[in-house]
DNA sequence: GCGGCGATCTTTGTTGACAATCGACCGCCG
DNA sequence: CGGCGGTCGATTGTCAACAAAGATCGCCGC
């Protein structure tokens, strides 16, 4: 029942072995990776079947990821994953586009080389994984970019309301990559997002955030559209259930 | 295990009746009215058992409570009343400062008649709970003023994330409440605030967000404080239970 | 053929008991 | 007298079964 939030300093946590947090884990690595696909149904039964625990642990797993909003739950009819509608991405990198300028303003006055070095270190991961054609790990590490200004920032609300906004993002880039298949960030992408946190310019690093996420979100309402066109317009009932 | 926010609309939500839910808004309301003060025990088989209830349906609530940050639970030790640290309170502040304004930025262009006499409405709820000397309606009541542009924001992500933060803050004046002793919002408070949310400044009614919220901080920080140095400096460890 | 109606079946909500884990207390030994 | 180990108690984690609620679908009357 405890929310442990992965050690943020020198990542100490031993290792927690609740069936609950076994769950929650494989759960939403599931959804994320897309082996849970937007709109395929949860049945508590037979999830715990398949995991051989009863249906309390899991029941809890559950009840976390709905309140995160990566399940979807209505009552005595069935529980099935999040399907995000054009309009809740628009949410979410309009309200991404707000905090991440935040976070910047709160660690802005207080960068270092340490800032600098880590800041530089996650986006040569990036590069690399894009490199290596590992389009899975790179949507890790640019997520692992954009964090660590919150991280830095040293705001732990806005951390845990940004660590919620991941999932969403997470969720939508499965759907992203899955639908356009193969298509990671271009190396590129993060020259100028490096170049300006590193830089002495606030304006420009502000202006930087809203450009780099008007991209995303033109990908983004490109697929949506394209995906509307295809899958017939939706009515807000979730998608017929695969598998 | 679904989530089913308050009716926003026309309250128009019919009654849901399951243990859990009706625990949670107990719980809760207990929480934030101070009958359950920060650094409260929770004892889940204690509670269970005043409720009437097994343990399982008080379970899930007090999943949604820690979830929430109103409750901290620390495995196999004890589960408590969260109790508010002066950074927590500044980092309440600082984020809802940017929300509110982010809020006003989304909701700015579409303000109708409707937007103005809803405010008013509920800046007049508020007058009249202050003259009628209830503090505990006069806090509710500036919150659903504030909740007001949160809402007609059109933006849901948004206004879950402020819900979020709504808790806190309730558990926050709650506490500054209780210390200070019937000792509820001015009433000439939110005329600035109201004036420009319904002008045509926007940097008029940014501003003013920005000082309604450093107002009411300088409060805070005097309260908080007060408290430390009353109680003593705290070490991290939760305060002793009263009940 | 069609609409209302009831049985059945799936799914969630709830329960009481049992097991694991950890902190605190107490007696023992050096 | 102080440190140490074991035991006890309290608390959370887990389980399997039962109850309730709603949806689905076939049936009957019209």
């Amino acid at each position: 029942m405890d929310v442990v939030e992965g050690g943020s300093a020198p990542g100490w946590t031993l290792k927690r072995r609740t069936y609950r947090d076994q769950i929650l884990e494989a759960l939403r690595s599931s959804i994320i990776s897309g082996a849970l696909q937007p709109g395929a149904r949860i049945s508590e039964a037979e999830l715990a079947g398949r995991f051989g625990v009863s249906r309390g642990p899991l029941r809890e797993a559950l009840g976390v990821l709905i309140q995160e909003g990566l399940l979807v739950s209505i009552p005595f009819t069935g529980t099935h994953v999040a399907d995000l509608s054009p309009t809740e991405v628009d949410e979410i990198f309009s309200l991404r586009t707000q905090l991440e300028i935040f976070a910047f303003q709160q660690v802005w006055d207080r960068r270092d080389a340490a800032f600098a070095q880590e800041l530089t270190r996650r986006h040569e991961q990036l590069l690399a994984s894009i490199d290596s054609g590992d389009d899975e790990a790179s949507i890790q590490h640019e997520l692992a970019l954009h964090s660590f200004v919150y991280e830095a920032a040293g705001h732990s609300l806005l951390l845990s309301v940004w660590n919620g906004l991941r999932g969403k993002l997470q969720l939508y880039w499965a759907a992203h990559h899955r639908a356009h298949g193969r298509r990671g960030p271009k190396p590129e992408g993060h020259l100028d997002y490096l170049r300006c946190a590193l830089g002495d310019d606030f304006a420009a690093m502000e202006a930087e955030i809203r450009e780099h996420m008007l991209r995303g979100f033109g990908r983004t309402q490109d697929f949506m559209r394209a995906r509307e066109a295809t899958q017939g317009p939706r009515t807000g009932r979730p998608a017929e259930p695969e598998q």
